[in-house]
RNA sequence: GCGAGCGUAGCCAAGUGGUUAAGGCAGCGGAUUGUGGUUCCGCCACUCGGGAGUUCGAAUCUCCUCGUUCGCCCCA
């Protein structure tokens, strides 16, 4: 019998892995938390429809990558591509917008699309996000790309890029579109084949195209910031202020275009100059003012960006060693009275607060020791016989090899001190 | 959807048509029946991702298929 295997493009997320994963939620909890952002949860899947009208149905994302089924009460429902159409869905549906003037949301979880698997890139794969809804203030677009580099600061990433740009608004963009294709008509012999087609159906997409041909006709090419309004024109110049104001670096890049229709004015990227393949944004986003009314909703402003937790995971694992749970006691037992009481034992030094490991082989004592020597416990906690008939136990500390006899009790009775004295013994290392 | 490379144990691999598929790491057992990190010994792939074919004979050659890696595309 054949074993069954993971689906294409899933993996597991193994223990000796977790401990990234783990790390990283929690340095994107804290800092979430002290901006006054709050975590939602959104189902997993939702009505096609909400992606179609929400992501934008000439898009990629919705035309060819999406997991989409018939349910069995007929129900056309799609595994979600991407978080924020769910939270907007949400936010509307359980009018959010009525306990307060602004929402600060964030959400991480599984996302999918029928991609074909590459460096950086799953079927299944993770994303981390936060959204701004309820205010058109470009403070807000400078605090969420503050957030978004406040995580990947307290991570300890390095070499990241902050690309800026302004798509403007929908009418901005259809004047810039305009005289695009006016320029790059001329020149459309020598675009790259798809450059070619995307000129009738979305010249914009040629600007942050790969071809070295078709970037170097990209170079010279018109502005959008030569074609957005005086209003737009400001939102961009304060945003870039205001970026400036905090330190933060960016780098204004005109070809930065995004692929979900419901971006307006701030859009911008987070790129790793090495260590990704060719996938290397580890995140994007911008400001999104006309989802909300497209999703039924009233018109609401909103800013928000998502990152792509593998990528990180893959930056991550080469700038610093896999953080390591410690483990405070490993118990080594052995003999017909002993082992049923190392199983008190262990509990009740748990319950006091220890972290143990109960060695259950019931094999050799010499075996036991080796397990627990490489379970990296600060002591090894020894009962036999001898020592349950009199309730006692052997301390063993496992760095400097001295060992000392006590009373079970004593343990949970000088726990304090023992933890400090734990303590200090890891921080050494 | 397209292009190229690669699939031998949990991991890293040698093997490129000739009877029993090197080696290392990890794991398990023993030397050591109550004391670890060393050492030594033993065990650990009826089978080379799966299927079909060529051949007296296939891990090795051919075809199909699946997976994987890196790209294109797209995106986080």
């Amino acid at each position: 019998m054949s074993a069954i295997e993971a689906i294409k493009g899933t993996r597991d997320i193994l223990p000796d892995e977790i401990g990234y994963w783990q790390w990283l939620e929690q340095v994107a909890r804290s800092v979430l938390g002290r901006a006054a952002y709050c975590e939602i949860r959104t189902p997993i899947f939702e009505q096609t429809d909400l992606f179609a009208r929400g992501i934008g149905e000439a898009t990629d994302v919705v035309g060819k990558e999406m997991y989409t089924f018939m349910d069995k009460g007929e129900r056309s429902v799609t595994l979600r591509p991407e978080g924020t159409a769910g939270v907007v869905r949400a936010y509307i549906e359980n009018g959010l917008h009525v306990k307060g003037s602004l929402q600060r949301l964030w959400y991480l979880g599984p996302m999918f699309r029928y991609e074909n698997v590459q460096a950086g890139r799953q079927r299944q794969f993770h994303q981390l996000g936060c959204e701004v809804l309820g205010s058109a203030d470009p403070r807000a677009d400078v605090e969420v790309i503050a957030i978004a580099i406040d995580i990947l600061t307290a991570l300890g990433l390095t070499g990241l890029r902050l690309d800026l740009n302004s798509v403007g608004t929908p009418r901005d963009r259809q004047r810039y579109r305009a005289a695009l294709v006016d320029y790059l008509t001329p020149y459309q012999e020598k675009l790259d084949p798809d450059s070619q087609v995307r000129l009738t159906r979305n010249p914009m997409r040629i600007l942050d195209s790969k071809h070295p041909e078709t970037q170097k006709i990209v170079q010279d090419a018109p502005k959008i910031w030569d074609h957005l309004d005086p209003e737009s024109q400001q939102r961009f110049e304060q945003v870039q202020q205001q970026l400036t104001d905090l330190g933060i670096d960016f780098h204004l890049n005109p070809c930065l275009v995004r692929g979900l229709d419901y971006y307006t004015h701030t859009a911008f990227e987070i790129v790793a100059e090495t260590g990704l393949g060719a996938q290397n944004a580890v995140g994007g986003g911008g400001r999104y003012d006309g989802l909300v009314a497209e999703l039924g909703g009233s018109e609401t402003s909103a800013v928000g960006w998502a990152m792509g937790l593998e990528r990180l995971l893959l930056l991550l694992q080469q700038a610093a060693a896999a953080p390591v749970t410690q483990l405070d006691f490993y118990v080594v037992s052995r003999g017909t009275h002993a082992e049923p009481q190392s199983l008190r034992l262990a509990q009740s030094l748990r319950h006091a607060g220890f972290s143990v490991e109960l060695d259950l082989s019931a094999s050799a004592f010499g075996k036991q020791f080796k397990r627990a020597d490489r379970s990296g416990a600060a002591a090894c906690l020894i009962l036999g016989d001898d020592e349950a008939a009199q309730s006692t136990v052997q301390l063993k500390w496992l760095g400097s090899g001295e060992q000392e006899s006590m009373p079970q009790s004593q343990l949970i009775e000088q726990a304090t001190s023992l933890k400090a004295k734990i303590q200090s013994l890891t921080q050494r290392e």
